[in-house]
DNA sequence: CTGAAAGCGCTTACAG
DNA sequence: CTGAAAGCGCTTACAG
């Protein structure tokens, strides 16, 4: 007789659809024994319901926002494409996506963007951003009012978030080390390792795991104290210079924030491909260019197709109360060397 | 006013929502001037159809069923549990999935398959297997009878499946190569290739891409003539040990095709961990355990989640004639090593 | 060649 | 506390 219906079910406990209905959403206002019989049907049958016939009766559309910060990081693009991307997918799965960018400094733009989100019936956000008590009083408001919210990229662990979708930091610290160690083979020397800021908790992450790999496998390779490049490649260029022409020269380099340009801005112009393995995160278009070229040995990637993929994934399933797939949301560390650049 | 919907077409052309659906689909029997005066409402109101109201109504269900060769080997079992985890997840998208194992080499088995796979009313086939005619011919009687065909894992160049989901093996052998020089060092001397078969186009592939890099790049590695493990780890183990007793030590090993089981195993019975470096595909549970414990240094990958929900997405697509997101369908080359392991 | 009506599986007012 | 009826956006016989 093919999948059973709301109609199977009602036949079967001598109900009427609407009380059928009731009880799939527990909705209130219904006896206990009838709530019992429907469910007895349930088991028997092995109903399990139409979500996609539900949303249409529904009429439920979901409405999302990607709360991303300032800045034009090729990193902060390619998310946002993805986001586009994702949305022109997703036109079948009844969700609208908007990104928002804001100055998360600024309590008074963020209060805006605040009244904004609330005002346009959204059904949740996604945010990346460093964690501050701004944000995490936001995150506060917005469940008070029923939103999900998730942490993106950076999660936001003392936040009332839902959900973090982004990779361990530690581990990626960890691989990039392992590379760096592996690709110097026997050399021995120093490495230095440009970070965002050395208060931002995920590049705090990658550096410990990167140095806990160096101090247990490659002790003859000295990671140097982490130079701040401020998510902008003129100043990593600068602290860069200044390092090389204090220390000497370098074996490698680990950059582990952005402003990868200004990295490899230095690595060409002092001649350094080849001679120094460098490392860097997330695979831009000028990440990539300089994989090709041989600027940049290995890249440790997010691939934010999937991180946007699986915030709409999980926004749409708390927003649900649905169960979410564990498995299947873990953000992979990828690694990308030329060889295997898609 | 929302989303413009049939009713809204129907009205701005002046026609019938019958005539509305015959345009949309391409049905025949309308004249072509009503066509166009539908087409222009279309255009006008920036109609996007709901494909989920769509198959509701339609009563639409996918049947595909994926055809993997017989054989015990972790990497189909992964596969089978991604298509089954796949199952559960897709039923919102009214696809019905399932596996079936068979014999390629047996032509009464593989008709039998046939016969079944028509019999139930499929509309569309994952096929793996060799490269052989008895596929080919298959694939074009599937092909024949109005059913979608794609090629899963290893390609099926010369047939008329309609699209191959899988990875570029030759840029998998190069990487595979680039890790297993960089990973050595300076260190010279000679590196074991392990195929299931020489005949075997994958295997040739992986073979091609490995062997260029090593020439191009790390001319002190001798990557030694091709060993056939024939899919099985203990003749896998056999022809390694012999290959060591005949050619004295060697410095890595590259597993290109199953049985990495019986590598591993000569590895750890010769006391060759951290001595050689072992690269091997496909991260099933006992490679996993292998990077773990440092038996193996590196394992290039093809993620099966991604695999089966590319297959079905495509073949879902192919079924209804729509669009697919070629950029979507690429399956990337992961290289996995401990410390990135999910 | 075209249209009115019923139905896909579910939900939502409204009435009782 | 429960039910009959209409409707979500689309498709499908059936009639003309």
């Amino acid at each position: 007789m093919g999948k059973p219906t709301v109609h199977d079910i009602a036949k079967e406990a001598g109900v009427s659809l609407a009380t059928v209905d009731r009880v799939l959403n527990s909705r209130p206002g219904v006896r206990e024994k009838t709530v019992d019989r429907v469910r007895e049907a349930v088991e028997r049958l092995g109903y399990v319901r139409d979500i996609n016939a539900a949303n249409l009766a529904r009429q439920r559309r979901y409405r999302f926002v990607f709360l991303l910060p300032e800045g034009q990081s090729q990193f902060l693009e390619s998310l946002e494409a993805a986001v586009d991307e994702a949305a022109s997918g997703l036109i079948d799965w009844r969700c609208e996506l908007e990104v928002i960018r804001a100055t998360f400094r600024d309590p008074l733009a963020l209060t805006a963007v605040e009244r904004r989100i609330l005002s346009t019936g959204t059904d949740g956000v996604a945010i990346m951003g460093h964690e501050t008590p701004l944000i995490r009083d936001m995150i506060a408001r917005l469940k008070a009012r029923g939103l999900t919210v998730v942490a993106l990229v950076t999660d936001q662990p003392n936040s009332e978030r839902d959900h973090f979708i982004g990779i361990d930091n530690m581990a990626a610290g960890r691989t990039a080390g392992v590379l760096m160690g592996r690709f110097l083979g026997e050399r021995a020397g120093r490495v230095a390792v440009i970070v965002n800021s050395t208060q931002s908790r995920d590049m705090v992450d990658r550096r410990a795991g990167f140095e806990e790999v160096m101090a247990s496998r490659f002790p003859h390779i000295e990671a140097l104290p982490s130079l701040e490049g401020r998510d902008d490649r003129d100043r990593v260029a600068t602290v860069l210079e200044a390092c090389i022409d204090r220390q000497g020269p370098l074996i490698g380099i680990y950059c582990a924030g952005a402003g990868t340009r200004g990295v490899t801005r230095v690595v060409k112009e002092r001649g350094l491909a080849g001679q120094v393995i460098v490392v860097a995160h997330e695979l831009t278009p000028h990440c990539r260019e300089a994989l090709e070229d041989g600027t940049v040995d290995v890249v440790i990637n997010q691939n934010v197709g999937h991180i946007v993929r699986s915030a709409v994934r999980v926004l749409r399933a708390k927003s649900d109360e649905a169960e979410i797939i564990e498995s299947q949301e873990k953000i992979r560390i990828e690694i990308a060397i030329r060889e295997n650049l898609s």
